[in-house]
DNA sequence: CGGTATCCCCTACGATACTG
DNA sequence: CAGTATCGTAGGGGATACCG
């Protein structure tokens, strides 16, 4: 019973949870969570460069999934008084425990759309 | 660049991703498709007992969800003719290929949650 | 028993414009 | 450069009722 899916209630931001995958998928299941962990993968960042890095993320979907990322101590932000503002991101050491299992699902998936053919010439 | 994320398109039912990462996550990133292959890890199950270890989940998004991880050929349904009806899921071989994915996952969301004390007494 | 159909809501997400 | 504000949309999701 010990590594198996736990039925308990987890409690979070006034939010419940009745299953730890859910949870975790709460955290990181959003369209553009994981992809920026992915991208934070190798060590901090700053803001512009890894908004620019990551296709389709607009401005405010950048802010919203940071902020979110942020709060949940997966992503620490670090403001340099300068002008220009200059900000960095880069992963928490809770945020760096993420970095297997999301490229385990990036190599998935690229497996996934390998064997179907599914990439475009 | 082999283990990197692939730039390329991919296109998958007259939709497009950019990332393979993002692709994994339209396959099993939503609220109950991870929890319906993740309770389907030990093998087959009978479409109520499915339905039914999984706390709220209701009739309809469970036709909803199995019925995507039939198309994305990551669930198999089988149909007895009996009556009543009787009907079972069981994951397909590269549906079982999550299934490492779906436990770690699932570890890190506990872990998440014993450290920050979210678990409800 | 297993599944579909309808109605409706909420929120993740997009586009655009604007501030320090 | 970094971030916020506002408006608008699509679809994931809940509740309920109904078929073979």
């Amino acid at each position: 019973m010990e590594d198996d899916a736990k039925k308990e209630l987890i409690e979070y931001n006034d939010k419940e949870f009745n299953c730890s995958l859910a949870f975790a998928l709460h955290l990181i299941g959003d369209k553009y969570k994981s992809l920026i962990i992915y991208h934070l993968k190798d060590g901090a960042q700053r803001s512009g460069e890894l908004q620019k890095s990551i296709t389709d993320l607009s401005n405010r979907m950048f802010t919203y999934s940071i902020r979110a990322l942020e709060k949940d101590n997966l992503v620490k932000r670090t403001v340099y008084p300068v002008t220009p503002p200059k900000v960095e991101y880069e992963l928490t050491e809770e945020g760096k425990s993420l970095i297997p299992i999301v490229l385990e699902l990036n190599k998935w998936g690229q497996d996934f759309a390998s064997k179907h053919h599914l990439y475009a010439p």
